[in-house]
DNA sequence: GCGGATTCTCAGCAAATCCTCAGCCGACAG
DNA sequence: CTGTCGGCTGAGGATTTGCTGAGAATCCGC
Protein backbone atom coordinates (compact mmCIF):
# COMPACT_ATOMS: atom_id res chain seq x y z
CA UNK A 1 0.00 0.00 0.00
CA UNK A 2 3.24 2.25 0.91
CA UNK A 3 4.45 1.67 -2.41
CA UNK A 4 1.74 2.50 -4.25
CA UNK A 5 0.99 5.52 -2.51
CA UNK A 6 4.54 7.16 -2.90
CA UNK A 7 4.70 5.67 -6.60
CA UNK A 8 1.85 7.71 -7.12
CA UNK A 9 3.23 10.64 -5.93
CA UNK A 10 5.83 10.24 -8.40
CA UNK A 11 8.76 8.68 -6.13
CA UNK A 12 10.58 6.00 -7.11
CA UNK A 13 9.87 3.15 -5.05
CA UNK A 14 11.72 -0.61 -3.68
CA UNK A 15 10.44 -2.53 -1.22
CA UNK A 16 12.34 -5.11 1.03
CA UNK A 17 10.60 -7.62 3.38
CA UNK A 18 13.05 -7.53 6.52
CA UNK A 19 15.91 -6.21 7.80
CA UNK A 20 18.72 -7.66 6.14
CA UNK A 21 17.27 -7.70 2.90
CA UNK A 22 16.36 -3.77 3.40
CA UNK A 23 20.88 -3.31 4.68
CA UNK A 24 21.46 -5.03 0.80
CA UNK A 25 18.34 -2.90 -0.75
CA UNK A 26 20.29 0.21 0.53
CA UNK A 27 23.81 -0.82 -0.56
CA UNK A 28 22.51 -1.88 -3.78
CA UNK A 29 19.91 1.00 -4.48
CA UNK A 30 21.46 3.94 -3.10
CA UNK A 31 17.92 5.37 -2.22
CA UNK A 32 17.40 9.50 -1.95
CA UNK A 33 15.31 8.43 1.59
CA UNK A 34 14.52 5.44 3.73
CA UNK A 35 11.00 4.62 5.36
CA UNK A 36 11.71 1.99 7.92
CA UNK A 37 9.21 -0.15 9.84
CA UNK A 38 10.58 -0.80 13.44
CA UNK A 39 9.45 -3.95 13.91
CA UNK A 40 10.75 -6.52 11.44
CA UNK A 41 12.62 -9.97 11.09
CA UNK A 42 15.70 -10.76 11.01
CA UNK A 43 17.11 -7.13 11.86
CA UNK A 44 15.08 -4.52 13.58
CA UNK A 45 14.42 -1.14 12.32
CA UNK A 46 16.56 0.78 14.89
CA UNK A 47 19.24 -2.21 14.58
CA UNK A 48 19.29 -1.51 10.93
CA UNK A 49 19.10 2.23 11.06
CA UNK A 50 22.37 1.51 13.55
CA UNK A 51 24.20 -0.46 11.10
CA UNK A 52 23.74 2.15 8.50
CA UNK A 53 24.80 5.16 10.59
CA UNK A 54 27.54 3.32 11.70
CA UNK A 55 29.17 2.14 7.66
CA UNK A 56 28.85 6.32 7.30
CA UNK A 57 25.66 6.09 5.31
CA UNK A 58 23.90 9.03 6.09
CA UNK A 59 20.23 8.46 3.88
CA UNK A 60 17.45 10.29 5.76
CA UNK A 61 15.43 7.95 7.18
CA UNK A 62 11.78 7.63 8.89
CA UNK A 63 10.92 5.19 11.05
CA UNK A 64 7.50 3.66 11.40
CA UNK A 65 6.49 3.06 14.83
CA UNK A 66 3.67 1.07 16.50
CA UNK A 67 4.98 2.33 20.20
CA UNK A 68 4.25 5.86 20.96
CA UNK A 69 6.43 6.47 24.16
CA UNK A 70 8.59 8.82 24.64
CA UNK A 71 11.96 6.49 25.17
CA UNK A 72 11.40 5.02 21.84
CA UNK A 73 11.01 8.61 20.12
CA UNK A 74 14.18 10.03 21.51
CA UNK A 75 15.80 6.78 20.92
CA UNK A 76 15.23 6.49 17.09
CA UNK A 77 15.85 10.39 17.02
CA UNK A 78 19.28 9.75 18.90
CA UNK A 79 20.40 6.45 16.60
CA UNK A 80 20.11 9.28 13.53
CA UNK A 81 16.87 8.86 12.21
CA UNK A 82 15.50 12.07 10.72
CA UNK A 83 11.48 11.83 11.74
CA UNK A 84 9.09 9.26 12.75
CA UNK A 85 5.77 8.06 12.10
CA UNK A 86 3.45 6.36 14.46
CA UNK A 87 1.43 3.78 13.70
CA UNK A 88 -1.70 3.25 12.83
CA UNK A 89 -1.21 6.71 10.34
CA UNK A 90 -2.77 7.88 7.55
CA UNK A 91 -1.42 7.85 4.44
CA UNK A 92 -1.38 11.26 3.41
CA UNK A 93 0.61 12.01 6.85
CA UNK A 94 3.52 9.64 5.35
CA UNK A 95 3.92 11.60 2.47
CA UNK A 96 4.35 14.81 3.61
CA UNK A 97 6.47 13.69 5.76
CA UNK A 98 8.50 11.78 2.95
CA UNK A 99 8.29 14.91 1.45
CA UNK A 100 9.23 17.42 4.24
CA UNK A 101 12.62 15.42 5.14
CA UNK A 102 13.52 15.37 0.90
CA UNK A 103 12.92 19.02 0.98
CA UNK A 104 14.90 19.73 3.83
CA UNK A 105 17.94 17.35 2.85
CA UNK A 106 17.64 18.45 -0.89
CA UNK A 107 18.81 22.03 0.62
CA UNK A 108 21.37 21.27 2.83
CA UNK A 109 24.55 22.00 0.89
CA UNK A 110 26.00 18.15 0.57
CA UNK A 111 28.77 19.55 0.99
CA UNK A 112 31.30 16.78 3.91
CA UNK A 113 30.20 14.26 0.99
CA UNK A 114 34.03 15.08 -0.17
CA UNK A 115 36.61 12.50 1.64
CA UNK A 116 40.26 13.95 1.60
CA UNK A 117 43.03 12.39 3.01
CA UNK A 118 46.63 13.71 1.70
CA UNK A 119 46.40 14.70 -1.97
CA UNK A 120 43.84 11.39 -2.41
CA UNK A 121 40.04 13.11 -3.12
CA UNK A 122 37.08 10.82 -3.45
CA UNK A 123 33.75 12.94 -3.52
CA UNK A 124 30.73 10.86 -3.42
CA UNK A 125 28.23 13.20 -4.96
CA UNK A 126 30.09 13.48 -8.11
CA UNK A 127 31.14 9.77 -7.54
CA UNK A 128 34.73 10.60 -8.14
CA UNK A 129 38.86 10.27 -7.35
CA UNK A 130 41.78 11.17 -7.68
CA UNK A 131 45.34 11.09 -6.12
CA UNK A 132 47.50 13.90 -6.41
CA UNK A 133 44.81 15.86 -8.91
CA UNK A 134 44.78 13.32 -11.59
CA UNK A 135 41.51 11.13 -11.72
CA UNK A 136 41.15 7.74 -11.13
CA UNK A 137 38.41 5.38 -12.50
CA UNK A 138 37.50 2.34 -10.24
CA UNK A 139 34.95 -0.46 -10.24
CA UNK A 140 32.29 0.30 -8.06
CA UNK A 141 33.60 -2.13 -5.33
CA UNK A 142 37.03 -0.85 -5.73
CA UNK A 143 34.80 2.73 -5.11
CA UNK A 144 32.72 1.23 -1.98
CA UNK A 145 36.29 0.02 -0.35
CA UNK A 146 38.35 2.80 -0.88
CA UNK A 147 34.74 5.22 0.21
CA UNK A 148 34.75 2.71 3.57
CA UNK A 149 38.35 3.14 4.34
CA UNK A 150 38.80 7.40 4.30
CA UNK A 151 35.60 7.21 6.31
CA UNK A 152 37.67 5.49 9.00
CA UNK A 153 41.23 7.29 8.25
CA UNK A 154 43.37 5.90 10.98
CA UNK A 155 41.70 3.06 12.01
CA UNK A 156 42.70 -0.26 11.64
CA UNK A 157 39.86 -2.10 9.84
CA UNK A 158 40.01 -5.71 9.75
CA UNK A 159 39.27 -7.81 6.94
CA UNK A 160 35.95 -9.18 8.61
CA UNK A 161 34.90 -5.07 9.35
CA UNK A 162 35.21 -5.16 5.67
CA UNK A 163 33.69 -7.73 4.24
CA UNK A 164 30.68 -6.80 6.31
CA UNK A 165 30.37 -2.93 5.72
CA UNK A 166 31.77 -3.00 2.04
CA UNK A 167 30.50 -6.76 0.46
CA UNK A 168 27.69 -7.43 3.10
CA UNK A 169 29.38 -10.50 3.25
CA UNK A 170 29.23 -12.53 6.80
CA UNK A 171 32.79 -11.66 8.14
CA UNK A 172 34.08 -14.76 8.32
CA UNK A 173 33.50 -16.45 4.69
CA UNK A 174 36.88 -15.48 2.94
CA UNK A 175 38.26 -16.56 -0.01
CA UNK A 176 40.90 -13.58 -0.25
CA UNK A 177 38.88 -10.70 -2.00
CA UNK A 178 39.80 -8.73 0.31
CA UNK A 179 43.17 -8.89 -0.67
CA UNK A 180 42.79 -8.85 -4.37
CA UNK A 181 40.66 -5.49 -4.02
CA UNK A 182 43.25 -3.87 -1.85
CA UNK A 183 45.65 -4.81 -4.39
CA UNK A 184 43.55 -3.18 -6.88
CA UNK A 185 43.15 0.02 -5.32
CA UNK A 186 46.95 0.40 -4.42
CA UNK A 187 47.59 0.24 -8.25
CA UNK A 188 45.08 2.56 -9.41
CA UNK A 189 45.35 4.90 -6.37
CA UNK A 190 48.43 4.37 -4.36
CA UNK A 191 51.05 3.88 -6.93
CA UNK A 192 53.34 7.63 -5.76
CA UNK A 193 54.69 7.97 -2.42
CA UNK A 194 53.85 8.49 0.16
CA UNK A 195 51.85 5.28 0.34
CA UNK A 196 48.43 5.84 2.01
CA UNK A 197 47.36 1.89 1.96
CA UNK A 198 49.00 -0.48 5.16
CA UNK A 199 48.64 -3.46 5.95
CA UNK A 200 48.67 -4.55 9.65
CA UNK A 201 49.71 -7.74 9.04
CA UNK A 202 47.65 -10.23 11.17
CA UNK A 203 45.17 -7.49 11.51
CA UNK A 204 43.78 -5.57 8.67
CA UNK A 205 44.38 -2.49 6.81
CA UNK A 206 44.29 1.27 7.58
CA UNK A 207 44.28 4.16 5.25
CA UNK A 208 46.65 6.61 6.52
CA UNK A 209 49.11 9.24 5.86
CA UNK A 210 52.73 8.92 7.55
CA UNK B 1 16.15 -12.36 29.30
CA UNK B 2 18.18 -9.28 29.43
CA UNK B 3 19.73 -10.49 26.30
CA UNK B 4 16.59 -10.90 24.13
CA UNK B 5 15.17 -7.72 25.40
CA UNK B 6 18.92 -5.60 24.98
CA UNK B 7 18.73 -7.60 21.00
CA UNK B 8 15.36 -6.43 20.63
CA UNK B 9 16.02 -2.83 21.37
CA UNK B 10 18.89 -3.18 18.13
CA UNK B 11 22.00 -3.98 20.36
CA UNK B 12 24.77 -6.86 19.60
CA UNK B 13 24.88 -8.83 22.74
CA UNK B 14 26.99 -11.20 24.40
CA UNK B 15 26.24 -12.77 27.69
CA UNK B 16 28.65 -14.42 30.42
CA UNK B 17 27.83 -16.87 33.20
CA UNK B 18 30.25 -15.81 35.48
CA UNK B 19 33.20 -13.26 36.64
CA UNK B 20 36.15 -15.06 34.73
CA UNK B 21 34.22 -16.17 31.74
CA UNK B 22 33.05 -12.47 31.69
CA UNK B 23 36.30 -10.73 32.09
CA UNK B 24 37.23 -12.95 28.84
CA UNK B 25 34.57 -11.71 26.76
CA UNK B 26 35.55 -8.29 27.73
CA UNK B 27 38.85 -8.84 26.47
CA UNK B 28 37.92 -10.55 23.13
CA UNK B 29 35.10 -8.75 22.57
CA UNK B 30 35.58 -5.52 23.13
CA UNK B 31 32.06 -4.13 23.92
CA UNK B 32 30.49 -0.56 24.05
CA UNK B 33 28.80 -1.10 27.65
CA UNK B 34 28.97 -3.97 30.39
CA UNK B 35 26.11 -4.67 32.22
CA UNK B 36 27.56 -6.19 35.24
CA UNK B 37 25.31 -8.40 37.85
CA UNK B 38 27.35 -7.94 41.69
CA UNK B 39 26.65 -11.44 42.58
CA UNK B 40 28.41 -14.03 40.36
CA UNK B 41 30.17 -17.01 40.96
CA UNK B 42 34.10 -16.97 40.57
CA UNK B 43 34.80 -13.27 40.69
CA UNK B 44 32.23 -10.86 41.80
CA UNK B 45 30.69 -8.00 39.98
CA UNK B 46 32.81 -5.71 41.84
CA UNK B 47 36.17 -7.39 41.63
CA UNK B 48 35.45 -7.74 37.85
CA UNK B 49 34.92 -4.11 37.41
CA UNK B 50 37.81 -3.47 39.93
CA UNK B 51 40.41 -5.69 37.31
CA UNK B 52 38.85 -4.09 34.60
CA UNK B 53 39.77 -0.65 35.49
CA UNK B 54 43.08 -1.12 37.02
CA UNK B 55 44.01 -2.61 33.83
CA UNK B 56 42.99 0.65 31.58
CA UNK B 57 39.85 -0.48 30.63
CA UNK B 58 37.34 2.32 30.29
CA UNK B 59 34.41 0.32 28.97
CA UNK B 60 30.88 1.94 30.93
CA UNK B 61 29.53 -0.39 33.27
CA UNK B 62 26.40 -0.59 34.99
CA UNK B 63 25.78 -2.72 37.57
CA UNK B 64 22.97 -4.94 38.94
CA UNK B 65 22.68 -4.88 42.32
CA UNK B 66 19.84 -6.42 44.60
CA UNK B 67 21.39 -5.03 47.83
CA UNK B 68 20.71 -0.79 48.15
CA UNK B 69 22.66 -0.18 50.75
CA UNK B 70 24.05 3.50 50.17
CA UNK B 71 27.17 1.86 50.72
CA UNK B 72 27.22 -0.23 48.11
CA UNK B 73 25.51 2.55 46.15
CA UNK B 74 29.15 4.57 46.52
CA UNK B 75 30.99 1.27 46.23
CA UNK B 76 29.84 0.55 42.54
CA UNK B 77 30.59 4.59 41.59
CA UNK B 78 33.86 4.93 42.93
CA UNK B 79 35.65 1.91 41.50
CA UNK B 80 34.62 3.24 38.46
CA UNK B 81 31.15 1.99 37.30
CA UNK B 82 28.88 4.68 35.40
CA UNK B 83 24.82 3.87 36.47
CA UNK B 84 23.70 0.77 38.71
CA UNK B 85 20.12 -0.75 38.52
CA UNK B 86 18.79 -2.33 41.78
CA UNK B 87 16.99 -5.45 41.47
CA UNK B 88 14.49 -6.47 40.96
CA UNK B 89 14.00 -3.87 38.09
CA UNK B 90 11.85 -3.46 34.92
CA UNK B 91 13.04 -4.20 32.09
CA UNK B 92 12.58 -1.33 30.35
CA UNK B 93 14.24 0.47 33.26
CA UNK B 94 17.65 -0.80 32.40
CA UNK B 95 17.21 -0.31 29.02
CA UNK B 96 17.03 3.27 29.47
CA UNK B 97 20.10 3.48 31.44
CA UNK B 98 22.03 1.39 28.76
CA UNK B 99 20.73 3.95 26.69
CA UNK B 100 21.34 6.78 28.66
CA UNK B 101 24.98 5.71 28.96
CA UNK B 102 25.86 4.71 25.71
CA UNK B 103 24.42 8.35 24.60
CA UNK B 104 26.33 10.17 26.70
CA UNK B 105 29.26 7.77 26.01
CA UNK B 106 29.11 8.47 22.32
CA UNK B 107 28.82 12.31 22.70
CA UNK B 108 32.33 11.96 23.65
CA UNK B 109 34.92 12.32 21.31
CA UNK B 110 35.95 9.02 20.46
CA UNK B 111 39.03 8.90 23.02
CA UNK B 112 40.60 5.88 21.03
CA UNK B 113 41.99 3.67 23.39
CA UNK B 114 45.82 5.00 24.23
CA UNK B 115 47.79 3.18 26.76
CA UNK B 116 50.63 5.44 27.79
CA UNK B 117 53.51 4.22 29.96
CA UNK B 118 56.29 6.93 30.10
CA UNK B 119 57.24 7.97 26.46
CA UNK B 120 56.04 4.34 25.34
CA UNK B 121 52.75 4.67 23.87
CA UNK B 122 50.09 2.02 22.08
CA UNK B 123 46.85 3.13 20.52
CA UNK B 124 44.56 0.57 20.29
CA UNK B 125 42.85 1.82 17.11
CA UNK B 126 45.38 2.76 15.01
CA UNK B 127 47.20 -0.40 15.92
CA UNK B 128 50.74 2.27 16.21
CA UNK B 129 53.27 2.02 18.77
CA UNK B 130 55.97 4.55 19.48
CA UNK B 131 58.73 5.26 22.48
CA UNK B 132 59.81 8.82 22.71
CA UNK B 133 57.59 9.84 19.55
CA UNK B 134 59.64 7.79 17.18
CA UNK B 135 57.18 5.17 15.70
CA UNK B 136 57.82 1.17 16.58
CA UNK B 137 56.52 -1.25 14.40
CA UNK B 138 55.72 -4.80 15.73
CA UNK B 139 54.91 -8.00 14.92
CA UNK B 140 50.88 -9.05 16.07
CA UNK B 141 52.57 -11.46 18.90
CA UNK B 142 54.68 -8.39 20.05
CA UNK B 143 51.80 -6.04 19.46
CA UNK B 144 49.88 -8.22 21.92
CA UNK B 145 52.31 -9.08 24.40
CA UNK B 146 53.53 -5.49 24.76
CA UNK B 147 49.76 -4.54 25.16
CA UNK B 148 48.42 -6.86 27.63
CA UNK B 149 51.95 -5.44 29.61
CA UNK B 150 50.81 -2.53 29.60
CA UNK B 151 47.04 -2.73 30.15
CA UNK B 152 48.93 -4.15 34.01
CA UNK B 153 51.43 -1.86 34.44
CA UNK B 154 53.57 -2.05 37.68
CA UNK B 155 51.63 -5.59 37.92
CA UNK B 156 54.05 -8.48 37.80
CA UNK B 157 53.12 -10.96 35.27
CA UNK B 158 53.84 -14.41 35.41
CA UNK B 159 55.30 -16.54 32.32
CA UNK B 160 52.04 -18.84 33.07
CA UNK B 161 49.80 -15.26 32.67
CA UNK B 162 51.43 -14.54 29.49
CA UNK B 163 51.32 -17.29 27.87
CA UNK B 164 47.22 -17.62 28.72
CA UNK B 165 46.99 -14.32 27.73
CA UNK B 166 48.62 -13.30 25.43
CA UNK B 167 49.11 -16.82 23.65
CA UNK B 168 46.01 -18.44 24.52
CA UNK B 169 48.12 -21.44 25.35
CA UNK B 170 48.16 -23.75 28.77
CA UNK B 171 49.58 -21.77 31.26
CA UNK B 172 52.44 -24.37 31.76
CA UNK B 173 53.32 -25.62 28.26
CA UNK B 174 56.43 -23.43 27.69
CA UNK B 175 59.67 -23.68 26.20
CA UNK B 176 60.94 -19.97 26.32
CA UNK B 177 58.80 -18.57 23.95
CA UNK B 178 58.19 -15.68 26.34
CA UNK B 179 61.45 -14.88 26.94
CA UNK B 180 62.00 -14.87 23.14
CA UNK B 181 59.62 -11.91 22.79
CA UNK B 182 60.44 -10.52 25.80
CA UNK B 183 63.60 -10.19 24.45
CA UNK B 184 62.29 -8.89 20.82
CA UNK B 185 60.36 -6.39 22.89
CA UNK B 186 63.13 -4.85 24.56
CA UNK B 187 65.19 -4.36 21.57
CA UNK B 188 62.67 -2.63 19.32
CA UNK B 189 61.01 -0.47 22.22
CA UNK B 190 63.09 -0.68 25.65
CA UNK B 191 66.60 0.62 24.15
CA UNK B 192 66.60 4.06 25.37
CA UNK B 193 66.68 4.96 29.36
CA UNK B 194 64.69 4.42 31.58
CA UNK B 195 64.04 0.79 30.42
CA UNK B 196 60.54 0.06 31.08
CA UNK B 197 60.26 -3.69 31.19
CA UNK B 198 61.54 -5.33 33.96
CA UNK B 199 62.16 -9.13 35.08
CA UNK B 200 61.34 -10.36 38.11
CA UNK B 201 63.65 -13.24 38.56
CA UNK B 202 61.57 -16.49 39.36
CA UNK B 203 58.66 -14.65 39.46
CA UNK B 204 58.16 -12.95 35.89
CA UNK B 205 57.95 -9.55 33.99
CA UNK B 206 56.91 -6.32 34.88
CA UNK B 207 56.30 -3.02 32.84
CA UNK B 208 57.13 0.40 34.86
CA UNK B 209 59.04 3.38 34.90
CA UNK B 210 61.30 2.99 38.00
C1' DG C 1 22.69 -12.04 -27.58
C1' DC C 2 27.54 -10.02 -27.63
C1' DG C 3 31.58 -8.19 -25.66
C1' DG C 4 33.84 -5.78 -22.38
C1' DA C 5 33.98 -4.79 -17.52
C1' DT C 6 33.77 -6.60 -13.14
C1' DT C 7 33.82 -9.86 -9.54
C1' DC C 8 35.68 -13.64 -7.36
C1' DT C 9 38.60 -18.01 -6.75
C1' DC C 10 42.82 -20.08 -6.56
C1' DA C 11 47.57 -21.48 -6.55
C1' DG C 12 52.41 -20.16 -6.46
C1' DC C 13 55.62 -17.19 -4.45
C1' DA C 14 58.04 -14.26 -1.21
C1' DA C 15 58.50 -12.43 3.05
C1' DA C 16 57.38 -11.95 7.75
C1' DT C 17 56.66 -14.28 11.78
C1' DC C 18 56.78 -17.89 15.11
C1' DC C 19 58.97 -21.09 17.87
C1' DT C 20 62.73 -24.31 19.33
C1' DC C 21 67.11 -24.97 20.93
C1' DA C 22 71.74 -24.70 22.51
C1' DG C 23 75.27 -21.99 24.42
C1' DC C 24 76.35 -18.25 27.31
C1' DC C 25 76.08 -15.13 31.22
C1' DG C 26 75.05 -13.44 35.60
C1' DA C 27 72.63 -14.01 40.17
C1' DC C 28 72.41 -16.42 44.21
C1' DA C 29 73.36 -19.88 47.83
C1' DG C 30 76.49 -22.31 50.34
C1' DC D 1 85.03 -18.89 45.41
C1' DT D 2 82.37 -22.14 42.97
C1' DG D 3 78.47 -24.70 41.33
C1' DT D 4 73.80 -24.42 40.03
C1' DC D 5 69.96 -22.41 38.14
C1' DG D 6 67.25 -18.98 35.79
C1' DG D 7 67.26 -16.00 32.19
C1' DC D 8 69.16 -13.90 27.68
C1' DT D 9 70.33 -14.19 22.90
C1' DG D 10 71.31 -15.59 18.20
C1' DA D 11 70.53 -18.89 14.66
C1' DG D 12 67.68 -21.30 11.80
C1' DG D 13 63.86 -24.20 10.24
C1' DA D 14 58.79 -24.53 10.03
C1' DT D 15 54.77 -22.13 9.45
C1' DT D 16 51.76 -18.48 8.47
C1' DT D 17 50.43 -14.50 6.02
C1' DG D 18 49.78 -11.52 2.34
C1' DC D 19 50.56 -10.33 -2.64
C1' DT D 20 49.97 -11.21 -7.40
C1' DG D 21 48.65 -12.98 -11.87
C1' DA D 22 45.67 -15.87 -14.39
C1' DG D 23 41.44 -17.32 -15.46
C1' DA D 24 36.44 -18.71 -14.85
C1' DA D 25 31.95 -16.91 -13.92
C1' DT D 26 28.90 -13.24 -13.90
C1' DC D 27 27.02 -8.78 -14.82
C1' DC D 28 25.69 -5.01 -17.70
C1' DG D 29 25.14 -1.89 -21.51
C1' DC D 30 24.29 -1.89 -26.17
Amino acid sequence: MLVAALRYEGYEVSAASDGAEGLKAVRDGKPDLIVLDVMMPNVDGFAMCKRLREAGDRTPIIFLTARDSAKDKVEGLTIGADDYVQKPFALDELVARVEAVSRRVEREPSASDVYKVADLELDDVSHRVSRGGVEVSLSPTEYNLLRYLMQNVGRVMSRGQLLENVWGYAPDDDAGVVETYIGYLRRKVDRVEPTLIHTIRGVGYTLRTS
